[in-house]
DNA sequence: CGTCGGCCATGCATAAATGTATAGCAGCTT
DNA sequence: AAGCTGCTATACATTTATGCATGGCCGACG
């Protein structure tokens, strides 16, 4: 069994089927094109077989090598996440970069001012923000801490629960002024209606709940929360929010206090980073701040 | 920003950390000591700081190195599985290996059939069965396929619900015969249960619709599903079984039919191994096997 | 207390991997 | 149709990484 296969090769491996030729691999890694074409020689032995189809105009993936892509791909996003821990740390300081990922709402509204205070005590910290609503796989993409709406089902993560945010309806006091104030959920309908436009997982869920909350009733639809948390602050009509952020609008009124919604929210981190100083520092400040508020009701 | 550190650093690196020295690291990766001397040096070097203490009696690693290993181990693990992908690849054949992870109790008593069928039609598979009870996350641990009794979250798999799988009380009918069948919820008190010993999360959430499948109630404690099995079919007293396989025991009598527990069962694949036939031959072949098992009612 | 075994560090020879240069081929553009 | 560009493949030179040998150090053991 050849269990010398160099990681390296996976490496240029993937840069390959990326670029789709040698000469682009090679320039990508900063290699030249004979060694890249050595490398995907050398795996092509290993494997007995052949990776790639060559051509004029570049290397043509055989079934095999498609089916090793998402492989070589995992191992990138664990090397680039390894190689940010090992950056920039310092003994007892909390210095280097940390990638954190959140919702886009969270990510807009809320973190801002936690991370600002969090860098002026800890000035060697770099923070990067992947603001996504796709639920981020914290062993798959590239990232350190995510705050995520749903329990963590994986056992190598340290989560805390940080309490349950709320989600109503709400509305600009103009617009009810003009339109007035629904009454019933059956009401709903004769109103201007701010949703979503695709349906994910996720609303796919939320509706189980919200059954009058359909597509077809929307007047305004957008797959961005924060256009549609836009439209809600603009008086454009009535829509969902976190309760915590509409607080901060005085004019903003909720409409039809029955209908919540509540977001279970967690902060969740890699086991692996529990002993390193700057993930934890981020860590409890993540924490605190979505506790606080989870807090506002 | 040094983007060019080589992935064989890392290789090294976790080989070092394992074995705590460079001479162990060296003779288990077929090196040799000075080189992966130098290795850990690179990797330091690039990192800008220390990962080792050097001693006489080996290296020591720095916290650093230990907020590393969990990440430098993730890729191992990839690694391995995308070499296992890559060997024994052949075109539109079904050949080379495959690692299938389920239950103790689905790998023991349902998979073992299907999987000897499968392999006579495809004499060139080789099949990996790991057998545990934890939820494996297949990025994370070396798994292709997985039986799952939860819907996977992940948006990279491939995932089949193939049906139910009730759970329900059974007795032997000489032990019913010795200490009466219980004819209420309450009337199990008075009986020889066999049930679990420490709580799981899975058992925490069962738990729900059982309220008096209690630690304290049983007789018998095992946290082998295996073990309580074997105990139901000994004749020991009431235990939870699958009701699919208690059907293959004629002396196996159903008791309080109403206390039933529905597990849902999904086989889940990664979305990359979809083009590989190898994968998808292994992957349809539990489908089938579990949705027969789910069938049995 | 000396010996043995295991470990790291260093200097040096060698083998291995990489880079350079070039040829050849296909597809575009003018 | 000729010229340009981008690609792969090959031959050759060179750098780089590796292995080998050795020395020094510490701890275990008889």
């Amino acid at each position: 069994m050849a269990d010398d296969i160099s990681w390296e090769l996976y490496r240029t491996f993937l840069a390959v089927l990326r670029e789709g030729s040698l000469s682009g691999a090679a320039r990508r890694l900063g290699i030249t094109q004979p060694t890249a074409g050595r490398h995907v020689a050398l795996l092509e032995d290993a494997f007995g077989q052949p990776l790639f189809t060559r051509t004029q105009t570049g290397l043509k993936p055989t079934e095999a090598a498609t089916a090793l892509q998402g492989h070589a791909e995992a191992m990138e996003s664990v090397a680039a996440s390894l190689r940010r821990t090992g950056t920039g740390f310092r003994e007892g300081e909390a210095t280097g970069t940390v990638r954190v990922s959140a919702s886009e709402v969270i990510s807009m509204e809320v973190l801002p001012p936690a991370l600002a205070a969090l860098h002026q005590r800890h000035p060697g910290l770099r923070i990067e923000v992947d603001a996504s609503n796709a639920v981020q796989d914290l062993t798959q993409r590239e990232v350190d801490i995510a705050v995520r709406m749903a329990p963590p089902k994986q056992g190598v993560l340290v989560a805390r629960h940080v309490g349950t945010v709320a989600v109503a309806l709400f509305a600009r006091d103009d617009y009810l002024a003009r339109a007035g104030t629904p009454s019933s959920e059956d009401d709903l309908a004769r109103h201007a209606l701010i949703g979503y436009d695709r349906e994910t997982p996720f609303i796919r869920e939320a509706r189980k709940a919200w059954p009058s909350w359909r597509r077809d009733a929307f007047t305004f639809r957008a797959d961005s929360d924060l256009v549609q948390l836009a439209l809600v602050r603009a008086g454009a009509g009535i829509g969902a929010c976190q309760v915590a952020l509409a607080r901060r609008d005085p004019r903003l009124v909720r409409v039809l206090p029955a209908m919540v919604f509540p977001l279970e929210t967690w902060v969740a981190m890699h086991g692996n980073l529990r002993t390193s100083r700057r993930h934890k520092v981020v860590f409890d400040a993540l924490v605190a701040c979505l506790q606080a508020h989870a807090g506002i009701q």
